[in-house]
DNA sequence: GTCTCTGCAAAGGTTTTGCAGTAAC
DNA sequence: GTTACTGCAAAACCTTTGCAGAGAC
């Protein structure tokens, strides 16, 4: 915990490890407001902008994969692999899927490649992101936004 | 215009009418605010909210395409066919690239097919959004968000 | 001892909403 | 005549910021 934290530069902290660990437990999809309300029904003592802190702060350390949900609404991902998000527009529900692989590499290194040949930039790692409906949607209930392995 | 509207459900009105002519003048990446000033200064006489308005309603229509800026701003795009946003993360200038082919398909297709085939989910055209530094960035000054041909 | 992080509360910016009036069909 | 769209203003929403105090190094 501390390690990881001091490989990115940064310090420890209650909260910054309470929040580091809380996305080692397990994948998750979730808003600043979700780690929040999580923590504190744990009995975690910390605060909002502490939060939305945090989150901003290890995603730029690239611990954390930062991307947009529905609504506006910002999400952060535990699992920084190259990864795609398929979101539900009915249920929010997000999958993870991993990269296929083009020309013996993962399309995001293809399409990187691609791209910066085409262009002359200097780009990322693509964020690859999709919106669809999940077989849940249309019959089930809304679901909680945070769904599936990362 | 009006067969535009009409093809996809829509009523004709003096504001709708103008917004769409004004996507169609030249390739723009705008926000919605963009849009209000532009037309005002043009003389146009309507209000932020029909902007608003009417660019969710012609996005949903497929006449625009809104994807997500820098600051967690929406932009949207006047042209709706199958390509990809680079993002400066300093000057804010988009640029605009087409799909790559991928086994004699677009990257588009063919990630939604693969998807489609790995998941059982419905998914939706790809959005593909990469973030870079432009070749002005650095040196330059800011840009003003609307870049290079869409 | 210094520098970063936290917590609180307040501000910021973008987008949505409610409602009455008006225009399109 | 009915239904949809507009404009205005207010509200809602998520996120960031300022500052004093506490904690990590």
């Amino acid at each position: 915990m501390r390690d990881t934290l001091r490989a990115h530069g940064l310090r420890f902290s209650r909260p910054r490890a309470t929040i580091l660990s809380y996305f080692g437990e397990r994948d998750r999809h979730v808003s600043a407001e979700d780690v929040y309300l999580d923590l504190r029904r744990r009995g975690e003592d910390l605060s909002l902008s502490t939060v939305y802190l945090n989150l901003n702060v290890l995603s730029e350390a690239g611990v954390l994969r930062e991307f947009q949900g529905t609504g506006g609404q910002k999400l952060y991902d535990g699992n920084p692999s190259p990864h795609y998000h398929v979101i539900c527009r009915e249920t929010g529900e997000v999958l993870d899927v991993p990269a296929p692989v083009v020309d013996g590499v993962p399309l995001n290194q293809f399409l990187k490649r691609t791209i910066e040949e085409a262009t002359g930039w200097e780009v990322e790692e693509p964020r690859i992101q999709l919106r669809g409906r999940s077989p849940n949607a249309g019959a089930a209930d809304p679901g909680d936004g945070s769904t599936s392995g990362s």
